[in-house]
RNA sequence: CGGGGUGUAGCACAGUUGGUAGCGCGCCUGCUUUGGGAGCAGGAGGCCGCUGGUUCGAGUCCAGUCACCCCGACCA
């Protein structure tokens, strides 16, 4: 491959992009490599598409080496199949629908679990064709209700999408793994670091779950890691320690304070400071001596809904999705201002223990923090009064512990007790035991040994492809430019041939004509008119992981080898450059 | 969906009390220049997001509307 930076369709911009904030997608503008065309939908120029090429490749060469096949639906779906799995009312405005002539109902596919089930129950019957692994590479499209960060969260993606089909739990387990190396493979070959993070499984259903996460500032996914041990897990699956039970038999009877105008724990914790009758000897009260009920409305699958109250320490936040994936598949809305008059017992701002949990009343969850036998100020349902040194155990029950607290840097890390760091990344796969869900709604069952009927267990795998040449760009760039892994770089090398006479020209492009022959892949600049310093920039900017400078040292013999990663760069003889850079690039 | 912001040339931006639309980069022509985004001269390129209003006159003021960006909610 030879390219010329004096025809290629290209334009590299001197101005970040207005509208870009994060550095992949400000890099990718800026070198020229896509363009948007819509929100979160996107055009590749040339050296784009050769970087999305390259990390399709790759992919494709490691799902083929793992033994899976490559299949290929259309993106344009009927209605039906996801009629069936409930799909097209779940996936609620994220899906893209729209009609045929007929009137009748398509979809863009957002994914396609749907198709790929139907695909192996229209060929297969028996348990002897299983397993099975067959995946496709795809454009999806997903109307997210807020694009953003350029090509990391498009609303048109391209995603490697694989399924696995087994008969039985032990055989899904081996399709799993089977996948999990095979990702580990790829996102190593592609330059990526990441975290595999244990993750809940979500809406998908299913057991066992884990994401690939490419740490950097930028990701939009939270996740948790130990600060001394190999712990990493998505906010969601994070478990706190258990908290042993306190001796309570030595803590005085709770009492009830006249508390007026204390509707926030803010205010609750300075009034009782202030207040002599309240106020502690031995130390001031903190919102972490305060607990905190939450109410919430959820809403199970069958359409039936109640309020359930949280309880946590005053000092932390509660984190709706992780009580919502501790309570899957219910859905949590937040206590609304009409909600309260059909629930008299509860008064807004001073919701206690006392009015929760237990027969006939609202359900009452509290997170482990708040451990059996443990004081706290809390509401006394009344407004304007709080109770002080209520004990879990002696004053109040609860209906269970739920995981509820916003994890926080400095929390116990769940195998080791050392404490946890919060970190962002970029999901670039998700691997999951899907189960039977799309199974058992499609009818996909094979004959066992024995002859009888049974439902197919399933595994689903993604890796985002297009996002991937994001998550790369983010992973890989200075503030010049972008500075690719070889294997996905659009080139090996890019030649720059700089000056005004006619033989750093022809050197340039005798070595390019080499290089080319033996493999090796070339972006020359070989434009005349522009000067050595905007080649410079550019070559940068583009971010070819070798860069050659064919100039003004040639009256000596010699050309600049530069490496685009360390900033290093070397004087090497002409007669020895092309071995060089081919003995480089076969490394 | 909530909060914040922005719409003027391909890109990045300025535009005062309302008075014929500007700068830089990029692009075209010529000359000079050639190791870190060159210089000079001459050019091309605009539905000032859209609609309505006020006014002799609107990029500018008013009302409405649309779009886009950022933060949050949401996100198999």
């Amino acid at each position: 491959m030879l390219l010329r930076m004096s025809t290629l369709f290209v334009r590299t911009l001197r101005d970040d992009p207005a509208d870009a904030e994060v550095p992949s997608h400000r890099l990718l503008v800026r070198a020229g490599y896509v363009r948007r065309v819509a929100p979160g939908i996107f055009s590749w120029l040339p050296l784009g598409y050769l970087v999305y090429r390259n990390i399709e490749r790759i992919v494709r060469e490691e799902m083929d080496a793992a033994g899976f096949q490559e299949v290929h639906f259309p993106a344009l779906l009927p209605r039906e199949p996801y009629d069936r799995s409930n799909r097209w009312e779940e996936y609620g405005d994220n899906l893209f629908r729209l009609k045929d002539r007929k009137d009748g109902d398509y979809l863009l596919g957002p994914t396609h679990e749907e198709m790929f089930t139907l695909m192996v129950k229209g060929e297969y019957s028996s348990y002897k064709d299983l397993p099975l692994v067959i995946y496709q590479i795809q454009t999806k499209y997903r109307d997210e209700a807020r694009p953003r960060a350029g090509i990391l969260r498009g609303r048109e993606f391209v995603m490697k999408d694989s399924y696995s089909f087994d008969v039985d739990d032990t055989g899904l387990e081996r399709s799993y793994l089977r996948h999990r190396d095979a990702y580990i493979t790829c996102f190593d070959r592609l330059g990526l670091d990441y975290v595999i993070v244990s993750a809940q499984s979500g809406a998908m259903g299913g057991s066992q779950s884990e994401e690939f996460l490419a740490p950097t500032e930028y990701g939009e996914d939270t996740y948790v890691r130990c600060t001394a041990c190999d712990y990493a897990a998505n906010v969601e699956a994070v478990v706190s320690p258990p908290m042993p039970a306190q001796d309570a038999s030595s803590l005085p009877p709770a009492v009830v304070h006249d508390t007026p105008d204390t509707p926030t724990i803010a205010t609750l914790v300075d009034v009782s400071n202030e207040r002599e009758d309240i106020r502690r000897a031995d130390r001031a009260w903190t919102a972490a001596d305060t607990l905190k009920n939450v109410v919430f409305m959820a809403t199970y699958p069958d359409g039936t809904s109640e309020p359930l109250a949280v309880g946590v320490p005053g000092d932390r936040e509660v984190d709706v999705k992780r009580i919502e994936a501790a309570l899957h598949p219910a859905v949590l809305r937040p206590f609304e201002e009409g909600d309260f008059p059909k629930y008299p017992a509860l008064v807004k701002g001073y919701i206690g223990p006392g009015a929760l949990g237990g027969e006939g009343n609202i359900r009452y969850l509290v997170d482990p923090r708040v451990a059996e036998g443990t004081a706290w100020i809390t509401g006394a349902n009344e407004k304007g009064r709080h109770v002080y040194g209520l004990v879990r155990g002696r004053d109040f029950d609860v209906d269970g512990q739920i995981e509820a607290v916003e994890i926080i840097a400095g929390d116990p890390c769940p195998r080791c007790g050392a404490t946890v760091e919060i970190a962002r990344g970029i999901e670039i796969g998700h691997i999951f035991q899907l189960g039977r869900k799309y199974a058992e709604a499609l009818g996909l069952t094979v004959l066992d040994e024995n002859g009888k009927q049974v439902t197919v267990t399933m595994g689903s795998y993604g890796l985002g492809v297009s996002r991937a040449v994001a998550a790369i760009a983010e992973q890989h760039c200075d503030d010049k430019g972008l500075v690719w892994p070889r294997e996905v770089a659009p080139a090996d090398v890019h030649i720059v041939a700089t000056g005004k006479e006619d033989a750093p020209f022809e050197t340039a492009e005798e070595l390019a004509r080499s290089l080319n022959e033996a493999g090796v892949r070339v972006l020359i600049d070989d434009r005349r008119g522009a000067s050595p310093g905007v080649k410079f920039k550019d070559a940068e900017l583009i971010g070819i992981p070798t860069i050659v400078v064919v100039g003004k040292r040639l009256a000596d013999g010699v050309v600049e080898l530069r490496d685009r990663v360390t900033g290093e760069s070397a004087d090497v003889p002409v007669s020895e450059i092309a071995g060089r850079l081919i003995d480089l690039c076969r490394a």
